[in-house]
DNA sequence: GCTGTACTGCTTACACCGTACGCAGAAGTT
DNA sequence: AACTTCTGCGTACGGTGTAAGCAGTACAGC
């Protein structure tokens, strides 16, 4: 075997497309494509947890165990939803922008996306990323930091710091909302109550800092602060790259 | 009812030691700390899936059904054992040293917590940070901020921001180790392993900026350059935190 | 003391899960 | 036509979380 043949996990093979059909029994009466697209469907209306192997075989309309001739696992077909809800990086900006312009697009796109489908955060990770679609927005981040002087370990870490970022900021974001949502509140009271619990159990005991800061955001929390606290972690991350870049000129 | 008596979720309750028995039947034959520590005991021998209600009581020489007298769900004893796992933060260094070695020595204390028990990174977050322990790591953290000039919301995006990188980075190196276990490679070999392998996707396609970062990290990738590329991501953080608190100086 | 009550741990039962296995039939190859 | 390989599917198995009910225990009030 050359140094080409590198043992890759069956459902990676899968997700790039790599697995050729022989051709040889009768035809299949579905599609990988179309397994995941009833997989997301399920997720986008009931939530990652009604998607169960049954489920998505009934809204396919075959039988449970048929799923297992285009799907090794539940946790495979789980990684190629994940792939296909984050899909394509987004258009990059004009490049003579600079790179701050398309990093902080590239965040955004990205934090819109999971927000566009909430279910993703809650997909368990099964290995470091590997999907076509997240190699695809590596590879764009990374191109953002083109025209710097950095090295490329130094923009392997950036991306890993905003797509970090994005997530945990995505989780906190719609855990808070999904939390105040079923006890009969509105979407726009949810950071509130979160702060309003907080505040009765820090109520006794040494918080200093969190009691200061809990008075402080008690009257504000609407969409638009939220989205501010977001720009400002970014801002905070290019800052710290603009930092850098400015120390080492001219590589 | 006053204002004092916020809903909040029973696991938190349980969390904070807030249920008070009324010590009217017969006493209890364990603790709550006991079943936590029998599942975390459970998770860090034999993986975080390996915690199920009959393991644990099993674990703990009861029978299943006597759990859910301690725990009103299993989800709830998955977030008490990660709020004991991650145990309280570390003691603050000297407050006269400095915002910024008071947030590294947090951020990399919040990462060796992670390593310590690497099953934390699959327990799948049900709602906001909650916990005791994770609200004193909040208040440590705002508290190495102390004497900055910086707004409340601006010290917890900051927060946010340092524990999300410390939780992605902490996912991304545990999982390529994960990975490469298993497959009859050594750990060292594990970055090496998955560089191979994105090397191999990437070959047929448009992906310039992935090749190149390929060919320079295949011939490094041992511990100690994976902890130098876990302090950058952590600087660039305080560089652009240290630039806003420069920005308005004397509050 | 006695009685009522609230709590204990436990057993049973249920619905559902992911998936190993084997089978009949379909589509290619020889 | 014979053989091979793949298809979709039915059955079965071991496991999951947990709802409901049950006998026994410890305390409260009388």
């Amino acid at each position: 075997m050359s140094d080409a043949d590198v043992e890759l996990p069956e459902g990676i093979e899968l997700a790039w497309g790599l697995r050729e059909r022989p051709g040889k029994g009768p035809r299949r009466s579905l599609t990988l494509e179309q397994v995941v697209a009833a997989g997301i469907a399920v997720a986008d209306s009931e939530g990652l947890a009604a998607v169960s192997m049954s489920r998505v075989a009934g809204e396919v309309g075959v039988a449970t165990m048929s799923l297992y001739r285009y799907v090794p696992t539940k946790s495979d077909l789980l990684d190629l939803m994940l792939d296909t809800a984050y899909g394509g990086p987004p258009d990059p900006l004009d490049p003579d922008a600079g790179w701050r312009p398309a990093l902080a697009h590239w965040a955004t796109e990205l934090l819109a996306r999971i927000r566009r489908r909430p279910w993703v955060r809650h997909v368990p990770v099964g290995g470091p990323p590997m999907g076509p679609n997240q190699v695809r927005w590596l590879e764009q981040g990374l191109a953002a930091l083109r025209d710097t002087d950095l090295r490329g370990t130094a923009r392997l870490s950036t991306i890993l710091l905003l797509s970090g970022y994005a997530r945990t900021w995505a989780s906190l974001t719609l855990d808070m909302a999904e939390a105040a949502v079923g006890s009969g509140v509105t979407p726009d009271e949810a950071g509130e109550r979160y702060w309003r619990q907080l505040e009765r159990l820090t109520r006794t005991g040494p918080y200093p800092e969190l009691r200061r800061l809990m008075a402080e955001a008690a009257q504000d929390g609407d969409d638009e602060e939220l989205d501010a606290e977001w720009r400002f972690g970014l801002d905070r991350i290019l800052d710290g790259v603009a930092a850098l870049v400015r120390d080492r000129p001219g590589g």
